[in-house]
RNA sequence: GGUCUCUUGACCGAGUGGCUAGGUGCCGGUCUGCAAAACCGUUUACUCCGGUUCGAAUCCGGAAGAGACCU
């Protein structure tokens, strides 16, 4: 059976040159599975692999989007799956590599079915939220599908907001889609977190942070200026950035939020990857050469 | 040396006699379609010493530290 291995974990634990190891020593290549890493647009700011490793080993998902287009967990999962297989026609396995947690769930588990949002039923919603609240929302929803709102978050607008889409545009309970079944994958998976020690990761974090500002991530953000409106861009490392360019902050105070910001943001990564099924740790804070951790990966079954 | 002002939790910052300020960070968590997003929970406060008062972060006196001005 064909054997996907996915390198999973928080930001800055290695992922990247790990995957590219891996993927030389299997023949194969990797498939990214990061949320923000899939836009052409964006390169610094979210630690794309470097020219070289891309020479290295044929990525996939890298660069191939467009910040403008609709970008979700289920086109991401779409997409994925189909590459894949054409993919598993040339390979005997592939490497995974990303930290979106659920971009990951959604092409090894899938995701439910749901009606794709017109955009007369998408503006409505934000309509009504601005013009009513979350309160008024939160009283649709218990009304449109009592199930569900019993569940959901309800503090958290994008929940009750997006729930309301699906039951505005289907005319159906958002519960009714919501089966949470576990797709059937052609392949087996094996899955792995990359993980180091707590103030390790702080130190890496805050060198790349460094890194990136000498790489040109000062001038990468203020290119993007024009699009920062976007969902893509509301992204760690550059909306701070945009608010520097407001005038909103100094500089330092930006890059200081950058990493702080890149340490939360790893943190709630590794709460996401903590409960990920079958997921085994490799703690990198152990110094080992790369080829005990491969071996370890490939020993597993 | 003198006069005046200030001193709140890791940080910012309200309060000015009894009622959890709030924000940020830290720590923990949530999660089936914007997910590097969005959201939730938690967290050694009132510089110190006396006094007044049933009760003081809040009033009075003193000390220490910081700042402004004067000689």
């Amino acid at each position: 059976m064909k054997t996907l291995y996915v390198i999973a974990g928080p930001t800055a634990s290695g992922k990247t040159s790990f995957a590219v190891c891996l993927a030389q020593k299997l023949k194969t290549e990797i498939l990214s599975a990061d949320s923000r890493q899939i836009f052409k647009e964006m390169n610094i700011g979210v630690a794309r692999p470097t020219q070289q490793e891309l020479d290295c080993v044929p990525h996939h998902f890298i660069a191939e989007w467009n910040v403008g287009q609709t970008s979700n967990a289920a086109r991401y999962e779409k997409e994925a799956l189909c590459r894949i297989d054409t993919l598993f026609q040339k390979h005997e396995s592939l490497v995974l590599c990303g930290g979106s947690g659920l971009y990951i769930d959604a092409l090894l588990k899938g995701i439910d079915f749901m009606p794709d949002i017109s955009l007369e039923v998408r503006n409505e919603v934000q309509r009504l939220y601005k013009e009513r609240g979350l309160a008024f929302m939160q009283n649709v929803l218990k009304e449109k599908d009592r199930e569900y709102f019993a569940l959901v978050d309800i503090q958290n607008p994008r929940r009750v907001l997006r729930a309301l889409e699906v039951c505005f545009e289907s005319g159906k309970p958002f519960s009714s889609f919501r089966k949470q079944a576990n797709a059937e994958r052609s392949f087996e998976t094996k899955v792995f977190g990359l993980k180091r020690a707590r103030a390790e990761l702080v130190e890496r974090i805050d060198k790349r942070v460094g890194q990136m500002l000498e790489e040109g991530l000062l001038a990468e953000a203020e290119s993007l200026i024009p699009l920062k409106h976007l969902q893509a861009l509301n992204t760690v490392g550059y909306k701070e950035l945009f608010d520097y360019f407001d005038k909103k902050t100094s500089l330092n105070d930006a890059v200081e939020l950058i990493k702080i910001h890149t340490r939360q943001y790893a943190k709630r990564q590794m709460t996401w990857f903590n409960k990920t099924e079958n997921l085994i740790w490799l703690d990198l804070s152990k110094e080992q050469s790369m080829d005990y951790w491969i071996e370890r990966i490939l020993s597993v079954d």
